[in-house]
DNA sequence: CAATTGCGGGAACTACCGCG
DNA sequence: CGCGGTAGTTCCCGCAATTG
């Protein structure tokens, strides 16, 4: 057990999970320590309580759907107000340089490992006009497998040539292959080819330069093998038509389609719909306060609906019931595997005459929780930091949630970091202690599910354990499908809508509640024996033994606790310098150089990042929308990691 | 070759309409 | 009020093309 909590390092955490009881005391001691009286105390508590009840209250009042008839006024302000405020960062974005959205995650060594797609799961930027303004002409005669190898050829020449000022673009049959299904033959691949190559769209585009439309083929591809005639080095040569070109080197504004739900699809109509929604659900974020449940509602007249995707109509009208049955519910089947949102297709809206016809066929869409791994680099630099400082300030001192374990099941720290982050709200000291008591329950709870998981056990009721998505050899899959990481994340989210291993005292029975803290020490007993057994295995040592290791040979200086830092009643900028140079004494000496002379830069640059914000504003003041309303706070935060912050989807 | 997808055709059912 | 027509529905069959 000493082994585990030299390891851990997180005993505050710990001891604030166990120490449920005197929890209550426990804000008003950190409250206390920070010089506040007992009525200021009330006053918060009573304040931070009613802004629960109001929280309670809209959640209970919510809309049925974001789409009645009131709520689409207010999706509309909500989708404008973030759509001007995107347009507002990207022209300022784009004055500074050529902003172009990046591929997310390597495609090509996506398809090379069998597995791959999934686990590295790589998204594409499309711009939305692009998907929403396809028309096909003429014989629609492709199928789901086309249009899924349309968007691989689209993005690959993309992910190698971003500005796509080439005429031709190369990927290796073999890659293409793997993209269509692992039963593909050369032979599908040349009639998807013919097949796309003889179809023709449309596009309608208000560019700056007035509008642009007329008929191009999808595109114009030939094969290559090269001399030897080896097996599996051909190449697909293709180049893509300029319209598509010139709009993908020029977003104004796009979204991100996923390649590997795109590859799954079997129904055309799966693909198109896809397009369609993620056009719909453009830089609507997913919200991370209570009672939110992220629900939107898109409402389509059937006739609307199999136009966007172009289901054929004849001339005797639409067949609502067929639409439905043959186009409507097998795209939404292929949408299972879309990670960004869910979709389900609600009853339809009837009418009063004959038959009650079908006036409106309804799709809801739940947001849900974006992949952990996006994003991840740019967030970390800014949260880890201020978790920092905040956690310091409160005299809570975690450094990190670290639990070690065999690479195969190991959660990256910044993971829990994130969820902390995106799930739970911090935003004041109280809630930031609850905060920092949720987080432990679900780091405990998904060590205490994957012991469950491995050792074939079930420790709360079976029935219940079989209906979630994520215990049992449920998870495990989808550990192995997607990374432990979006597994824990994943996991959280369902614990924290229906708790069950993390659930508050009361909610089991004795027996269930006793078996899961066994679980959790043999949880964690098991899991450092796999991390040292993997350390062995690759001939690492733990962190621990490194540095003993080092102390014993002198390099560092040895202290009763190293894992313990400094407290005391102080400023943040000193609690935080003082916890580095704990940290790493080389480092501090080295940044309080460069402070010195980053202080002249930073005024000069700070001048400059005010001239611009004024101007800016001056632009939203022209506009006269709310732009400039935001407290100026929350202007800083949006500007100041500018460089780095993606700031949709 | 078998299964699935895409699509046409059509029987039976249902609610409403207009007529006598 | 009862009746048949109508325009919608559900449910089912079958064929061609594609996929496994």
């Amino acid at each position: 057990m000493d082994e585990i909590e030299d390891i851990e390092g997180d005993e505050a955490l710990d001891a604030l999970v166990r120490d449920q009881q005197s929890f209550h005391d426990l804000d008003r001691r950190l409250l206390r320590n920070r010089g506040m009286t007992d009525d200021e105390i009330d006053h918060l508590e009573a304040k931070e309580e009613a802004e629960r009840q109001r929280r309670q209250r809209a959640f209970e009042e919510r809309p049925a759907y974001i789409y009645s008839d009131e709520e689409i006024v207010r999706q509309e302000a909500w989708k404008s107000k973030s759509e001007d405020r995107l347009s507002a960062i990207l022209a300022h974005k784009r004055r500074r340089r050529d902003f172009r959205p990046s591929t997310r995650g390597d495609i090509s060594a996506a398809l090379s490992v069998p597995g791959g797609l999934e686990r590295i799961a790589p998204q594409s930027p499309r711009p939305v006009e692009m998907l929403e303004t396809v028309h096909v002409h003429g014989d629609d005669k492709l199928t789901a497998g086309d249009l899924a190898l349309h968007e691989l050829l689209v993005a690959t020449a993309y992910a190698e040539n971003p500005e796509m000022d080439q005429e031709r673009h190369v990927i290796p049959v073999r890659d293409a292959l793997a993209f269509i299904g692992e039963n593909a033959r050369l032979q599908h691949l040349q009639q998807s080819l013919k097949r796309l190559t003889k179809t023709f769209v449309s596009f309608d585009l208000q560019g700056s330069k007035g509008r642009a439309w007329g008929e191009v083929p999808l595109l114009v591809a030939w094969l290559t093998a090269p001399d030897g005639e080896q097996e599996g080095r051909e190449l697909l040569h293709y180049n893509l038509p300029i319209p598509v070109r010139r709009m993908m080197a020029r977003p104004e504004r796009f979204a991100y389609l996923e390649l590997a739900p795109l590859a799954a699809m079997q129904s055309k109509y799966g693909i198109r719909l896809y397009r369609l929604l993620t056009a719909l659900t453009f830089g609507m974020k997913w919200k991370k306060t209570y009672g939110d449940d992220n629900l939107l509602v898109f409402e389509f007249t059937p006739e609307e609906l199999a136009e966007r995707l172009g289901y054929p109509v004849g001339p005797e009208g639409l067949h609502t019931r067929k639409f439905r049955e043959r186009a409507v519910a097998p795209a939404i089947q292929d949408l299972l595997g879309v990670r960004r949102f869910r979709a389900r297709e609600l009853d339809p809206i009837r009418g009063t005459g004959r038959g009650s016809p079908v006036e409106k066929i309804r799709i809801e869409v739940e947001l849900c929780t974006p992949d952990p791994r996006i994003v991840q680099n740019q967030i970390m630099k800014r949260l880890s930091n201020r978790l920092v400082k905040q956690t310091l300030a409160n005299e809570v001192f975690i450094r990190t949630v670290v639990r070690p374990d065999e690479p195969r099941y190991c959660v990256a720290s910044s993971t829990w970091v994130r969820l902390r982050q995106q799930i739970l709200p911090a935003d004041t000291t109280l809630e930031l202690v609850r905060t920092n008591e949720l987080l432990g329950k679900l780091v405990n709870a998904f060590q205490v599910a994957l012991h469950e998981a491995l050792t074939g056990t079930c420790l709360t009721d079976p029935e219940e354990c079989k209906s979630r998505g994520f215990r049992g050899a449920a998870l495990l899959a989808e550990i192995d499908r997607t990374g432990p990481d979006v597994a824990a994340l994943e996991f959280s989210k369902e614990e924290l809508s229906r708790p069950s291993l993390s659930a508050p005292f009361g909610w089991h029975s004795t027996e269930v509640r006793r078996a899961i803290s066994d679980a959790l020490k043999a949880a964690d007993r098991a899991r450092i024996r796999r991390y040292k057994a993997s350390l062995s295995a690759s001939g690492e040592k733990t962190k621990l033994a490194q540095r003993r290791e080092k102390i014993s040979t002198g390099q560092e200086q040895a202290s009763g606790k190293v894992d313990q830092a400094p407290r005391g009643e102080k400023s943040h900028r000193q609690v935080n310098d003082e916890y580095e140079r704990w940290k790493s004494p080389e480092r501090f000496a080295k940044k309080e150089a460069e402070r010195a002379a980053q202080a002249e830069a930073e005024k000069l640059r700070e001048l400059e990042r005010e001239s611009r914000r004024r101007e800016l504003d001056h632009e939203d003041e022209v506009r006269g929308r709310g732009f400039s309303k935001r407290p100026a706070s929350m202007k800083s935060r949006v500007y100041a990691d500018e460089d780095d912050e993606i700031p949709f989807d």
